[in-house]
DNA sequence: GTCGCTTCTGGAACGCGTTCCACTTCTCCG
DNA sequence: CGGAGAAGTGGAACGCGTTCCAGAAGCGAC
């Protein structure tokens, strides 16, 4: 009688792991990261995320299901600091300003981070289209994490409109990327178009922040 | 002396070639569409787009840039055709339909047309972020021909403001779409979402066209 | 300790996009 | 027609994501 089964090959749930576990995979998000940024996106090999952070080649694919996996985790990660950083800046701003001002202000300061990092905006496109189940699992918790941050960004809108504004901003934000880092349009035009379509679809809320 | 400088292996622009190359041409998309609709994105392979349309593998890429660039052309012509359909049908009904109710109705019928033909679908998110030249090229003409469309159904909105609607339009589809094919999210809810962001863009526009 | 398990390692191997090459076939000007 | 340059052919070869395997730690239970 010869065993038969194999062994479930997945990555394993991240509650589930050891900490000297999670400890590997934050080294190989990072040496995913530092390379994306240091050589880009294209050039980026698993080979090297591998080397680079001290484990055989196999043994990163049992942590991360595919190349696109390790990629949305990472730019996930990146993505959720800058978020709070984008809420603090709005935040931190005390008048009055309308909703809508805080909203331009926000995704400018964005956008304008990608832009020190066109790399990470090439890594955030590339990856948005994924289909491999795990990676995707990650953009979800990217795009709810987008929700969270624009919520708290405009206050004043009600909860009715208030998704579908959020839909808006998220979808034209991911778009208007896209459209830049894969040549069919500048920079200034997407950051224009982008802060057009944020002061179209909020300027119905333009009474001040009641919260502040 | 030798010859040093290489044969320019780019391809040749559309415009400039016999109508026995246009025909190839069009050989390689209708075979590059049949086979997506047949096996799906996932499982088509250059060899097998060459040999169903009875061309070496190499001539194919002297025809296009990159399997990027020949699945753009194809979906963007399949994209067209689809249009033209939304237009007429948009068009067809007589009656004195708000700008909304007419973009609500364009909207629905094309997601509906995505899915009739999932594959299509995943191969036009799938090919969305590629950075081919080419293939951006093939996109952005995708992207005019979407604009003029939506023009066409949205004949009430002002131009100061209709550029920034058909933005929002385009982006939120696009979006919703890749949520779907990338299993974040049903059709269904993609399908609702997307008609609120039209409904509410185009409220303001309530009017009956007075072109009806 | 040591048995039994999971995990990790190093490295070979596979698949498919892409490139290259030596050769044949077109095409079209004189 | 003849001959030069462009375009196409068939097939080998390369690169990198991914998979697989046999053996070597790592680690908890007893």
């Amino acid at each position: 009688m010869v065993k038969v089964t194999k062994v479930d090959l997945s990555p394993r749930p991240v509650e589930a792991m050891s900490p000297r576990q999670l400890e590997r995979r934050g080294n190989l998000i990072a040496a995913a990261l530092a390379l994306v940024t240091e050589i880009g996106v294209e050039r980026l090999q698993m080979r090297q995320v591998s080397e680079r952070s001290g484990v055989a080649l196999g043994t990163t694919y049992r942590y991360f299901s595919s190349k696109d996996h390790l990629l949305a985790a990472a730019i996930a990660e990146w993505h959720r600091s800058l978020l709070t950083d984008l809420v603090g800046e709005v935040r931190g701003r005390r008048a009055g300003l309308t909703a809508s001002d805080r909203m331009v202000r926000f995704v400018r300061h964005g956008m304008r981070a990608y832009q020190r990092q066109p790399e990470l905006a090439r890594l955030r496109v590339s990856v948005a289209a994924s289909t491999d189940p795990f990676a995707s699992e990650a953009l979800q918790a990217m795009a709810r994490a987008d929700g969270a941050a624009l919520r708290a960004v405009m206050t004043e809108v009600p909860p009715s409109t208030g998704d579908v504004v959020r839909h808006i901003v998220g979808h034209a934000w991911q778009g208007e990327l896209t459209a830049w880092v894969t040549g069919r349009t500048t920079l200034d035009d997407a950051r224009r178009r982008l802060e057009d379509v944020v002061r179209l679809v909020l300027t119905p809320y333009e009474a001040a922040d009641p919260a502040a």
